[in-house]
DNA sequence: GCGATCAGCGGCACG
DNA sequence: CGTGCCGTTGATCGC
């Protein structure tokens, strides 16, 4: 394909607002935030009409340079190459990719109004265990979801059988030693303000070896979270009381 | 394009290793660490030879679903519908694109051997910092950097004009409530294990006001790191002893 | 708009 | 392998 032919098809793409397909070999430079380079190959340039662009190898899921939307795309055309352009002020950043050969390039119209529900989040989680915290432990009761804090917002505020606060950080997947840091710091301020003991509860389906051993340290509890995802919903082993109306989230 | 046309051009395209792009009307169905449903549009499947497969709208950067290199390719057809697939095996998942109908399907080879050279990485203002570290503090000097502690890995470990240890942590931006945690959390372990008092130094570009506050009632320190990022390369501005032959990083 | 956090994070480097 | 952690993180949601 001829260059000036892709150069057609392009501009054509950016001023209908359809989505652009370009495949070919090309330089790609990058300057923003940080700054790259990336050395003469073949590869698959995607831009959308919201602006974003993105340069795909040939392996990887995630694109080996990209911007994200907003960007303003231009196109030229000179010097036996053809140079495609996402810029954007704030931050200030510009992507080119320099087109020494085009095997390939269309644009698509791409109707969709619809977006993706998603099941077995960490809200998901937390909510389903607001609904029952005597998995957890008998007495335990909820108090407040997302609460917000000065130094961040807990998942799950609760008191236990004595009346004492409990802070509980829900975590999707294997708790490292960030959660740990997280729960630490809810816990400390909580501790601080109200001027009482506060015990702090890390529910994840597992934790790591020196995530353990740090929340131990520090006095933090670890329960773990037995949980399932089906295809309408997420569900907590053990959990007492379902969801009830689950079939409302569609 | 008939479905069985592009039946023929995945499978040609699966079984000779190149990337194929897809157009089309689907529904998405993914079921593994999470679950999603995404109900019928027009989207852009890519598969690459690696496994890598993703399904993009018409907009926003990150592909609506997606899985990552690795996953098993395979494509089906039957009942008016072209069903296109990855799956993989711990974690357990599946991904399946229910094409009604397919407006595009090609693929493509794409020869490429080059890898991204970037600049301006937090292990390159780190790799900088540690050149003078008398920007931040006259009498500060280098100890070791990537140090690896029980609790996580010190960027830089240094000593002050007193002979105190110092733990350096460096962000390429404006620095929130975790990176203070993190600090916060490599200064309690080596204090702990050297038994003596250890200043914590977070170096970024800027600092939000909860984490600011945060960091001052920890009694840690937070010293402004004003970097720009040039094309083949990073600087901190004010730094003294720039790096020595950085035309070699190419 | 900034800030804080999650993400099916992905990807990498190190033990 | 797991674990930690950075990322041009992106995307969302709340202030």
């Amino acid at each position: 394909m001829r260059l000036n032919e892709a150069k057609n098809v392009i501009d054509e793409a950016i001023s209908s607002g359809r989505t652009l397909v370009v495949v070919g070999e090309c330089t790609v430079h990058y300057h923003g935030r940080a700054a790259s380079k990336l050395a003469s190959g073949e590869r698959l340039v995607i831009v959308k009409s919201d602006g974003s662009f993105l340069v795909h190898q040939n392996k990887n899921m995630a694109a080996i340079n990209y911007q994200p939307p907003k960007g303003v795309i231009t196109a030229e055309l000179g010097d036996g190459a053809l140079v495609l352009r996402a810029s954007r002020r704030e931050p200030k950043e510009l992507l080119e990719a320099f087109f020494s050969r085009i095997d390939f390039a269309q644009s698509f119209v791409m109707r969709d109004d619809r977006s993706l529900r998603v099941f077995g989040t960490e809200k998901n989680l937390s909510e389903l265990l607001m609904q029952d915290l005597e998995l957890i432990e008998p007495g335990l009761r909820p108090v407040k979801s997302e609460s917000p804090l000065g130094k961040g917002r807990i998942d799950v505020f609760a008191l236990d059988r004595d009346g004492n606060p409990v802070v509980i950080e829900v975590k999707r997947r294997t708790a490292g030693l960030s959660a740990v840091s997280q729960l630490q710091r809810y816990v400390s301020e909580v501790s601080k303000r109200k001027g009482v003991r506060v015990r702090g509860v890390l529910c994840a389906p597992g934790i790591s070896p020196k995530a353990l051993n740090f929340l131990e340290c520090e006095g933090l509890e670890f329960f773990k979270l037995d949980y399932e995802v089906h295809n309408p919903s997420a569900e907590i082993k053990g959990l007492q009381r379902k969801q009830a109306g689950l079939k409302e989230f569609f």
